[in-house]
DNA sequence: GCCAACGTTGGC
DNA sequence: GCCAACGTTGGC
């Protein structure tokens, strides 16, 4: 079990429009950077992720399950390397951890999103997943 | 193969 | 809306 975190401008796409798509989830596709899809290649169906708001909101809202690992993203070229995983709405955080209180927190110092804010998908670690579950007031697993 | 110019992302 | 950080492009 791996963790992450991913990133949605909620005007594009928002947690509760996750929530609205239900069990059958939702294609995670346009992301155009290669570290991005190399995360996104290293998924596991299963593993869990945060969903994280940015521009509006700039706060981990919830969480999300892999539940199709990567395949070549429908929206790029033919031929092209990018790839989209499928996600579902998994558990909701209670409160919200905001990028305010992340940077706050000597705990989470290193988490990517603290010190890189433009990689849309992310690995957590053991941690910072069990720390941020605990602030956002749910289980870790 | 270097690096300046440009475009995009995203926190503030 | 601004601008810093980062990635990409293209001239040399």
């Amino acid at each position: 079990m791996a963790y992450w975190l991913i990133k949605s401008e909620p005007d594009a796409y928002s947690w509760d429009d996750l929530v609205a798509a239900g069990d059958e989830g939702t294609l995670w596709d346009g992301v155009r950077n290669h570290q991005a899809k190399n995360y996104l290649k290293a998924m596991n169906k299963g593993d869990k992720a945060f969903y994280y708001h940015s521009r509006e909101g700039l706060e981990i809202v919830g969480i999300a399950e892999v539940i199709r690992e990567a395949y070549p993203d429908p929206t790029a070229e033919e031929g092209s390397p990018w790839v989209c995983c499928d996600f579902r709405a998994a558990t909701a955080f209670k409160t919200p951890v905001t990028m305010k209180a992340a940077k706050a927190d000597p705990k989470l110092k290193d988490m990517v999103l603290v010190n890189n804010s433009r990689l849309s998908v992310q690995p957590v670690t053991e941690a910072e997943w069990e720390h941020v579950c605990a602030l956002g007031g749910v289980k870790a697993r």
